[in-house]
DNA sequence: ACCTATTCATAACC
DNA sequence: TGGTTATGAATAGGT
């Protein structure tokens, strides 16, 4: 507008963009005062600055009475069929159930990190704690999961040790049996007989 | 505005009106537009013309949730009608907005105990096991602390009322003393042989 | 908070 | 309605 043109997006700077809402704030509802004298209409406008503050314009009566108007206005053109009104319920309760479930992290973090737990009720208190509950399941979920897949890499191993020990054994036994010197020194590696068991049954994993 | 300046007062001339209504309203919702997007406001516009006819606007989000928003900031109670047909396509961006909201929180939590990624290790994903258990803990420790207030508060109610119960009972009694004619539909209160324990032992609140 | 150069909105006209 | 233009209003950047 002035001094050089405007971006069209957020301002990133807080001073500029405070200054800026102030102005055009007020320009806005300077403007929407005019538009309902000059043409004798009915106008709300309700803002809400980023940082949560109500500013707010209603011309001829309340923002009550301009939202009622406008629930009417809408609700006469809004006779949608019951096909989309259950998943509607559903998703409002899943939205409400996810807001919820913010809340209490949010508000679990604060207890976790602020020291205090008295900003929470019993309630909040329980529904935090079922839900850590099952945080911690699905981390040793998880743990599981990955030290499984750590078990099989050691068996594969395993097993291919175990081949490349067989094909040594029987090489040194080939050696010893074409040879006309004996081999004394070398104790050839029993597989069979060693002090740690090479395979891990299944059910030992639950030990974890 | 130009070619003359323009009077603050209603437009007589309905042709007039009309053509100023229909270029102003575009402004005022531009203007609207950019306020909202500059400075990261939720903005909601009601405009209704003189015949009646419903004109909007309402940034981030819809505008019921701004009249909700609106409601609660004012303090105000909103009846709810009925009608919520509108915000069924916004519901599913809703939800994922918030799930994605919970996974943040929750790698933050993640970040914040464990000091790992998005992909934890098996050490990191102990270490926050650990961390949730030691948070479980502090919660039931304050769940019992919550409950131990309350139990102190009903003792002294029970005080109070046994001393109120036993100022009665001796008034009963020496009603009855100094009457020729006995109450016997009258049953006093035993306070020692009531049905239900009127006193707690302390070992009893680890039930909870 | 005030100023001013500049851009924007728009009244009148077509 | 939709375009054009002269002109007043709004305002970005600076003080």
């Amino acid at each position: 507008m002035a001094r050089g043109k405007v971006q069209l997006k957020r301002i990133e700077n807080p001073v500029h963009r405070q200054v800026t809402f102030c102005k055009r704030r007020a320009g806005l509802l300077k403007k929407a005062k005019e538009l309902s004298v000059l043409c004798d209409a009915e106008i709300g406008v309700i803002i809400f600055s980023s940082h949560g503050k109500l500013y707010e314009l209603a011309t001829k009566g309340t923002m009550q009475g301009i939202t009622e108007r406008y629930m009417k206005s809408t609700g006469e053109v809004q006779p949608e069929p019951a096909i989309e009104a259950q998943p509607c319920l559903d998703a409002k309760e899943e939205i409400n159930m996810l807001k919820q479930e913010i809340d209490i992290l949010q508000k679990g973090l604060r207890y976790m990190f602020g020291g205090g737990g008295a900003t929470m009720t019993l309630d909040e208190l329980d529904v935090l704690e079922k839900h850590l509950e099952v945080w911690i399941c699905n981390i040793r979920s998880t743990k599981m999961n990955i030290m499984f897949q750590e078990i099989q890499l050691l068996r594969n191993k395993e097993g291919m040790l175990k081949a490349a020990n067989k094909y040594l054994q029987d090489k040194i036994e080939d050696h010893q049996n074409s040879s006309t010197t004996a081999i004394t020194d070398f104790a050839p590696i029993n597989t069979t007989n060693f002090p740690y068991p090479l395979t891990i049954m299944q059910n030992e994993i639950l030990k974890f």
